[in-house]
DNA sequence: CCATAAATACCTACAACTAGGTATATGCTT
DNA sequence: AAGCATATACCTAGTTGTAGGTATTTATGG
């Protein structure tokens, strides 16, 4: 099941995505948003969400600015831009503030849904009909999964992967046991991963 | 370090090792047992132990039936049999009741220390000076790295391992937490794992 | 049918982890 | 110099895991 929340300041957008995706099987739609600032408020309750769908222009806090500090504090989020706009410099901005997907608000359900579904598996996607200067972003930027972790956080995920306790690990680095207890609790939020058995696999998958 | 124990009923035989594996770096001697009774006693205490340098013709009880009690309690265990048969059919029995290595009690000291440090590192080992008719026994029986959990115990770690914890298991296989905690410690016991960040890496390496 | 293995459930005690804080020092960057 | 990220350390409280038991019921193999 994807969880999603939309953000967008026409409500009848909402609702219209409201209407399409409603009967998609494995998307649920867990909230709703009238501008960024907003969203931010939702994603805080909110622990479930795996897809942001936002508009890029919303007042109080704009998409793009939203979208650079989901970026940071819930890296692991997917953000898909959808938006009325479809000059190159927006989607290119928009993509680099931490979207991994922009769509116009012209495409049909099917592009919606695929363009979800590529987000959740990893991917990026750019709708078709936007022009090739803004599709060619996508071979330009180079798809590195940034890691936002720090040197320090990095060394300690390594070693809760090799199945060190908190414990052992402040002894081996010289340190309290409640810096590294902050550290592992920094990763987890990070990550977005709650428990040190998530992080093994994560630890193993991608460091 | 590699923490071996030696059981043999001749104490000058585990004085010779003794005396020649003394100096090998890596290798530690942490106990000795003369017969496989008190093999097994030395076994219960010592729960740092990799393997176990024995002898198959002891009093009490013998190396083989040991070596059969050893690979349930403690699959992780590597079982090297030292013994002065070389008789095709006493090695088959000892390879087939668990062990993974047999030398003749004239091997030399280079010989001694390659089959441990090949059974360290997962192999078997059968000493060159063996007949032909045993030797074949290493490519005959396929060497499936049995791993000795139930159904129901791997079912529990593969869910572990996504993360879940003992209470969410319970719920989903819809039973009493005190039983989902009775397997994961089985399964602990039987790998020689202590930790469930542990077997999270056992289990996307070998599940 | 009997013995053993597998699965089930409970107990105690302690260790480790999870989640929410706050706070200070340091070094880098603007 | 101010601001920000990083690294450090501590607090409380509650949950989960670890380690040692015991014990009963349900297959399953001989």
């Amino acid at each position: 099941m994807i969880n999603l929340i939309i953000a967008d300041d026409h409500q009848l957008f909402i609702d219209g995505i409201r209407s399409i995706l409603d009967h998609e099987l494995g998307i649920d739609i867990i909230g709703e948003a009238n501008n960024g600032l907003d969203l931010l408020k939702k994603l805080e309750d909110k622990p479930l969400v795996d897809v942001v769908l936002t508009d890029i222009r919303m007042p109080v806090v704009d998409g793009i600015t939203a979208a650079k500090l989901i970026r940071k504090q819930y890296p692991k989020l997917r953000i898909l831009a959808v938006s009325m706009y479809d000059q190159p410099a927006d989607v290119i901005e928009m993509m680099e503030a931490g979207a991994q997907g922009y769509v116009t608000k012209n495409v049909d359900k099917k592009e919606l849904v695929e363009a979800i579904h590529t987000l959740m598996n990893g991917g990026r996607y750019i709708s078709k009909n936007l022009p090739d200067d803004a599709r060619a972003w996508l071979s330009k930027a180079p798809e590195t999964e940034k890691v936002p972790l720090t040197r320090r956080e990095k060394e300690i995920l390594a070693l809760i992967a090799r199945g060190r306790t908190t414990l052992q690990i402040a002894e081996q680095l010289k340190l309290s046991k409640h810096t590294v207890d902050t550290h592992r609790k920094n990763i987890h939020k990070k990550l977005g991963i709650k428990s040190n058995t998530g992080l093994v696999s994560y630890a193993l998958k991608y460091l």
